[in-house]
DNA sequence: CGCTCACTTGAAGCAAATCAATTAGTGTGG
DNA sequence: CCACACTAATTGATTTGCTTCAAGTGAGCG
């Protein structure tokens, strides 16, 4: 990450929803004042997490779902032969914990990809709340169907694209959920690793090098390690199958899945 | 399909929730009976579609949720170049339309792969209804919430796992799903053509032939086109990746996306 | 300073795609 | 009812993009 993180941290524990920087991305969407501060009081607000921490594993009874504040959450399965496929990657404002509704545990696990302070909301008071604040209720609604629609573009992604395409998609994805948040969308970290990233869309860390490496050739960006600085994000736009005139700062377009 | 089919059929368009085969797959589990009859009340069941029918289209506004009650709708999204990705295939008792809610227009297209008879849910009613009823309410989170962890194990099968492994998964997830709905565990005809299985499972149709194939010199099935007769359910099972101590039977083991 | 770990680069192997040719169904109209 | 076209599925031969195996390179750190 690279701009407003520091002031993000700096409001800390004490922030509430209203005048988080955050509320038109996360829950809020919609509601009154009052009905805010009312899921005011029901969200706790969690010591950060360290790089490699756990909010949760996989098989955990399911309590709470959880926002992002700062920072990144990957989330993974696991197989019974023991291999695991990245299932999510979650930005500041973005919402997890989601799919361990219907079974009242978690099927995922959920890792710190960096420092990330998280709000914590207990399902089932968010869901009684959700009984007095039909604007909530519906909110919660949207953002499963949303996860739902984006789930599907990545398995197309998985189906059809080839290794360029698959990350092209993951960097025009990622400059623009960054770019949403106030960062750059031409300039950032990944938090995730090559061996996150090649996991996360199917492929091996060596085809995620050479890809990077072709993309560096050809001018389109350039990579050192985790920084990457995008030169040419219409050509990018392009090779994902996006028509490139739909500019980042177009804060709807998400067309990739965040989970 | 094969057995229940009929009879599902001859039940016909009056058949109210109380009674319906479908009750303990669909929405109202839990619920009492006074307000299943209020459920009843807004659900409107429709005409069969035919094979080759459409029952809605991507970017068509989005009024309801639909339930199958006999016969499979499969549902598929288009990106910008054309191609297609099947993204769901519903069988009865099953949900489809949820991932429009978040931008109230219908992402992927929905179309009949044989007669099949559906119930309509307004979903502004809907929702109505959930508000004065929790249970209901709870139900659609946990709906939307198992699609969504189901989502991912397909998204595990696409970025992880070979041809035959996609095919034995697809396989004994058909045969467990079709179970639970009363029919042959080890005996059914796929309502998918070669084209649709490859194109779900991320293959091509001539990697799907050989696979069978080579499932048939084995042993494992016979495949005369549609028709599917599973001959080692177990062998395929442990192909699939799955302990094949965790017999078809038990309803709720369901690992494979039905979206 | 040297160790480790993450990443890069190259060469070889392989699974699935593509290209191509048959065969088996399905439907249509005479 | 049968010839015809048309589509779906199978099977074989070849190509290809990604993986695997292997050998560096370079950044970060005790």
């Amino acid at each position: 990450m690279t701009a407003p993180q520091s002031s993000l941290k700096l409001s800390g524990l004490k922030t509430a929803c209203k005048s988080c920087s955050l509320h038109n991305l996360c829950l809020p969407l919609g509601m009154e004042i009052a009905d805010i501060d009312r899921l005011d009081e029901i969200i706790k607000r969690r010591k950060p997490l360290q790089k490699g921490e756990y909010l949760f594993h996989s098989g955990d009874d399911f309590h709470a779902i959880y926002a992002v504040r700062s920072g990144t959450i990957k989330t993974y399965i696991e197989s019974e032969n023991g291999d695991e496929q990245i299932t999510g990657v979650y930005l500041p404002g973005e919402l997890l914990g989601l799919d361990a509704i219907h079974d009242e545990q978690h099927p995922c696990s959920a890792i710190a990809l960096e420092t990330t302070s998280l709000c914590e909301m207990p399902f089932h008071t968010l869901e009684d709340l959700s009984d007095k604040v039909p604007e909530l209720r519906h909110q919660l609604f949207r953002i499963m169907s949303k996860e739902l629609a984006s789930d599907q573009s990545l398995l197309m992604l998985m189906a059809q694209k080839n290794a360029e395409e698959r990350l092209a998609t993951f960097l025009v994805n990622m400059s623009s959920r960054l770019n949403t948040r106030g960062f750059s969308a031409t300039e950032f970290n990944l938090s995730m690793s090559r061996k996150d990233l090649g996991n996360y869309l199917g492929l091996t860390i060596e085809t995620i090098s050479r890809t990077f490496s072709r993309f560096q050739k050809e001018g389109l960006l350039t990579a050192q390690r985790k920084y990457i600085q995008i030169l040419k994000l219409d050509e990018l736009k392009e090779l994902a199958g996006i028509s490139p005139h739909c500019t980042s700062s177009a804060s709807e377009w998400e067309p990739m899945a965040q989970k």
